[in-house]
DNA sequence: TAATCAAATCAAATATTTTTGATGTGTTTT
DNA sequence: AAAACACATCAAAAATATTTGATTTGATTA
């Protein structure tokens, strides 16, 4: 219950990347097909899979295979959850207690 | 106003590293000297030096000095606007126009 | 003003992430 | 079943981020 740094780091990691941005951008305007995101973004193939394995690890993103091809859109959970956990990283613990400077 | 990508990147760049998540959850406890930061943390001078900055970069930490210390504290405002900003990025946009998948 | 201390900056070493092209896997089509 | 297609995976290269120790800067103290 301490250490889950590793897996809050893997949230945000969706937001940290210049490209996965500009995915996410793309995918507000709804559910997308790979292909879309291929020809919109300055990605090959294999660049595009990297991204969006870390998006959906992330949570943020989900997707669905239809045929041959994987249609990929903003996770409301997991975005809810991204949000909820960011609240939570920033709010005042009254559990942990406090440190003060000894230094004059 | 299409290219905040880095900025929005900078904002989450505070939530991705394992040493950032650890230094804000000590600061949840409340406002804390560089000094009690230093004894808590596995990190040297430069090392903390190098995170606290990117972490008032990305305006979720603010910095007081006083005297020769520097006091840190997690910014309700810099953390509301965070809020916000994710919220943005993961809500559907009307603005932008669909592309749907042509393939068959 | 000189000495001291905290923090920032710098440069080099290390580690991690991202990119790229090749190959493998699984599904669909012929 | 073979060919074609979309995507995942792999390995090497390139780019970024982090760590570390030395030096500099800026403020405080003697």
């Amino acid at each position: 219950m301490e250490n889950n740094h590793d897996n809050h780091a893997k949230v945000f990691k969706a937001f940290c990347d210049e490209k996965r941005l500009r995915i996410l951008a793309l995918l507000r305007g709804g559910e997308k097909c790979a292909c879309i995101l291929l020809e919109q973004l300055d990605l090959g193939q294999s660049g595009l899979s990297y991204h969006m394995k870390i998006l959906v690890e992330s949570g943020i993103v989900e997707s669905r295979q239809e045929g041959k091809w994987i249609h990929y859109k903003i996770s409301e959970k997991g975005s809810a959850h991204a949000a909820a956990l960011l609240k939570e990283l920033t709010t005042p613990s009254l559990v942990a207690e406090q440190q003060y400077c000894t230094n004059k």
